[in-house]
DNA sequence: CTGAAAGCGCTAACAC
DNA sequence: GTGTTAGCGCTTTCAG
């Protein structure tokens, strides 16, 4: 199993190694110094022996190898993305938003699933700085202060969590301003009590959206606690829930769910027990994952930047690597109302 | 930015030097040798003595560098995974079976979209291999001959490919019995006119399945080239093809969609055209992702064991590494038909 | 403009 | 059992 493209080769390790810089040097009759100018495009090189080299270079299908130039001082081109499960779409797509930003940049990326258990995520990041990584995007949900500590020495970038007075980059999106729109959508269309799915409480997401969905509410008539209910930012907690609010309120008529998947949940929970979307209940979800336009009736929900989101995370995180620009503490992006056929309603 | 759990830093390349091992060994008053035993648990070392570096290796807040170590010639233990499209919930799942298996081992993932451009893939895995990963596997659709033979240099898992010929495993499932599973389940509910949308033919597993699907049609009466139309693996393709079949065949009573997200767009058009699933129109998927379970009706589909196929690739390229068990060339996985609402007739 | 040489942190003979 | 030392492949002064 030898490289046909490879003169010379040695095998060490169990693996092949490849040419290396010295070959090169030896070849074109230059010094190693010579040939690392060459490649990194740094210092004097005679354009006649620069071109040599490069000749050789194509030759001997020379690349090199980054663990040397690391070990040199150079940077891996390496990040990490922590999330809690990359099946979930959400994170899936925020995982594609990180790595096209970073192929572009040149960057490599590590993908961690962290399960959401802190002893997974604090292997994992020994594991990664040992692999000499540049910087990492925290994306994943609970965030314990130990875990946090233990990455303070390279860069960070972190997703909707509050950290914000300690020294990284923190990017969410507007929770609160979504709620607000979701709410006086339900109201526009004419619901006059609407409940509310609401995710875990230690997440900082499902918190805000809460306190925000009292917020919009507080000066109803009809606002009420027993219009609350938790659904784990889950499909099945998302039919429970619902089920539990219909029997506590046969006249309900709108439900903000705090996120699309519970309201996929609520959504198949109102089908089965007969009860019409929009026209009964209106459902409006929050996070605009691309399962929300596959659905029947496809659901209105707060679309978040999902791919922006990740974009912005890989490229900050990038330029303060790369120690170009100067460090965002704060980068908030905003939301917006994507009316579809689940608050659509035809005659009132 | 200094972690306050470093005794000794120095800056070198912009980035923080964490403890070497000399320091270690200066500290333990051993030689670097002694403390190299330790950390790789391997010769002769005296028992208080290692009590002793332990204990320095602990002080220190020590943890090798992987670079150093690779370069001196052990294994990076990083993986990585191409995918032509981590948002596609197929190969989300595939990535999360790669990654637990592979955080299990102890190795890493590299995850890369490959947007099945080839020059996309080709300078992937140039800048791969130059980062000294010690496999791959592939996943993404294409696999052109060049890109194939780019990475025969080091430890490869192929899925759903045919280079079944070449040194390299390759996983696969089992495309046509899942077809057959389709077909008979149609018949065995009623149907007397099915339909098949078909992917894109130059993939291995869209041509497979059309070719089971005639296969398993020939010999019925009502088998006819028109009954075919091609989804692209798109929802909007599986939405059109839905629409150009009712068109050509309006007494068509059952689909066999070649995967699930034509389906989806097949389910859809359907509704559009208030034509009832199942009672007019039965429909069954290929592939079993999530989704299939959260739309209504709930899709009858042929589960692939996703996860499975993940785990298998990356334990299989992990012993290959290793140099452990032999090489198997070929490893199929069996399908199942899930049998779901979208096929489930009350009357008959 | 180019080369010699000193590391970077670790492993693995090879001596003792 | 333990230490010495020669690399691994590359970058980067520092001379010339």
């Amino acid at each position: 199993m030898i490289c046909p493209c490879v003169t010379d080769y040695r095998v060490r390790g169990g693996g092949i190694c490849l040419a290396t810089i010295r070959e090169v040097a030896l070849r074109a009759n230059v010094s190693v110094a010579t040939v690392s100018r060459v490649i990194n495009n740094k210092g004097y090189v005679d354009a006649k022996t620069k071109e040599e080299v490069l000749k050789v270079i194509k030759e001997l299908n020379y690349v090199p190898k980054s663990v040397a130039q690391v070990l040199a001082g150079k940077k891996m081109k390496a990040l990490a993305l922590m999330v809690p499960d990359i099946s979930n779409p959400f994170f899936a797509e925020l995982a594609k938003a990180v790595e096209d930003t970073a192929y572009q940049k040149g960057f490599t990326v590590f993908l961690c699933n962290s399960d959401d258990q802190d002893n997974k995520k604090k292997l994992y990041i020994d594991v990664l700085k040992r692999k000499s990584i540049d910087g990492m995007i925290l994306a994943t949900h609970q965030l314990d202060k130990k875990v946090f500590d233990q990455c303070r020495d390279i860069p960070l970038v972190l997703m909707d969590r509050a950290y914000i007075h300690e020294d990284c980059t923190v990017i969410t999106t507007q929770n609160r301003q979504g709620v607000k729109l979701a709410i006086e959508h339900l109201l526009s269309i004419g619901c006059r009590k609407i409940a509310h799915i609401y995710g875990p409480q230690e997440l900082i997401t499902a918190k805000e959206r809460l306190l925000a969905y009292l917020d919009a509410v507080k000066d109803f008539s009809w606002a009420s606690d027993t219009l609350l209910a938790p659904g784990y930012f889950q499909i099945e907690g998302g039919r429970k829930a619902m089920r539990t609010l219909m029997e506590r309120h046969p006249d309900l008529d709108g439900v903000f769910v705090g996120n699309d998947t519970m309201a996929i949940g609520a959504l198949k929970e109102l089908h089965q027990m007969r009860i019409s979307v929009p026209e009964k209940v209106a459902i409006c979800g929050f996070d605009g994952i691309p399962i929300t336009q596959m659905i029947e009736p496809e659901l209105t929900t707060i679309e978040q930047p999902i791919y922006e989101l990740g974009r912005q995370a890989a490229q900050v995180l990038i330029e303060r690597i790369e120690g170009k620009g100067g460090v965002k503490k704060h980068i908030q992006l905003n939301v917006k109302l994507k009316i579809r056929d689940s608050t659509r309603r035809r005659l009132w």
